[in-house]
DNA sequence: ACTATTTGACCTTA
DNA sequence: TAAGGTCAAATAGT
């Protein structure tokens, strides 16, 4: 607002161009800091349980063909969903490994949106009657993204085949060796709303977070890694608000809607091991949100 | 031979 | 009725 208004009084014909537009980059800059805060209070947002519960155990009339064609009337219950949001810029594409393994049953093109849609359902369905599946689409907005979707939960033995302290350990020594951009899987699941199997145990101790799509915040390092489950332990979301409530940010105000939030392609977290990252954020803004959009 | 994927047809849902 | 979701025969891969 200082910026703008300092922009606004240098509207004269005496205001140099340069002047204007050094101003003008210092109001984009903030914006881009200003989305930055809102995706950090969209983690608590997103996680609002009532958005993954709304559909469990809701019954639904529905109509099924049995052996003979006859349509039968029955009642089924939706399945519960989860949806996240993947960047992938490595070689395994939308078949990264997230740990189950899935057969692909269908591909259908969506009105509307540029890349088809792939079906997915749990190998286990008929051996052992799991009916965990997701759909997997490549995101309009960035080529690199995708987005997944899960429906139910897995009840299969044989899930989880890969050890996925094992990929974080392999990630970290990627990091740790500075690897280069050649010939690296890299999988950075950006956005997630409830992950819809039990974090493994290295998840929740390694749980790190990062913002997508806002250059300055994707960092060479987090590109070269690969991450999964990515949100933050109850500590972190702790230390989050502890650093936005604190003296410094007293009078920012949030007022964000989750789905303005969900929708937005800025959406994610911000990888607080990183923390220089963190400092980056010019965190003494003030956002009226409401204001912000309108 | 067995398993996975592709893809057009069919079914369900809103 | 159109769009999204699923089925299953044909095909590809191992």
């Amino acid at each position: 607002m200082e910026f703008a208004n300092r922009l606004k009084s240098k509207i004269d014909p005496l205001a140099s161009p340069e002047e204007c537009d050094l101003l003008l980059e210092k109001i984009l800059s903030s914006l881009d800091k200003s989305l930055s805060i809102l995706n950090l209070k969209a983690v608590n947002t997103i996680r609002d349980p009532f958005c993954c519960s709304k559909n469990e155990g809701s019954d639904l009339d529905y109509y099924s063909r049995d052996q003979g064609k006859n349509m039968v009337s029955k009642k089924r219950k939706l399945l519960q969903q989860w949806s996240k949001q993947v960047r992938i810029s490595g070689i395994e594409g939308p078949n990264y490994d997230d740990g189950y393994s899935w057969r692909k049953y269908g591909m259908k093109d969506i009105l509307r949106a540029n890349h088809p849609r792939a079906y997915y359902r749990c190998t286990h369905r008929n051996t052992q009657g799991c009916l965990a599946t997701k759909q997997v689409q490549k995101s309009d907005e960035d080529p690199l993204f995708f987005d997944v979707t899960y429906k139910g939960k897995h009840n299969c033995k044989a899930s989880q085949s890969v050890d996925i302290s094992q990929e974080n350990q392999k990630a970290n020594y990627n990091k740790n060796q500075n690897v280069g951009n050649q010939k690296v899987e890299n999988l950075n699941i950006i956005k997630e709303e409830d992950f819809p199997f039990t974090p493994l145990k290295s998840e929740s101790e390694n749980s790190q977070f990062f913002a997508n799509s806002m250059e300055p915040f994707t960092s060479p390092i987090a590109s070269e890694s690969l991450y999964l489950s990515l949100l933050p332990t109850q500590e972190e979301e702790f230390e989050l608000d502890q650093i936005l409530q604190s003296s410094k940010l007293s009078h920012i105000e949030f007022s964000t809607t989750p789905t303005s939030v969900i929708n937005s392609p800025f959406c994610g977290y911000l990888d607080l091991s990183v923390d220089d990252q963190v400092d980056n954020i010019d965190l003494s803004l003030m956002i009226d949100v409401s204001e912000f959009f309108t």
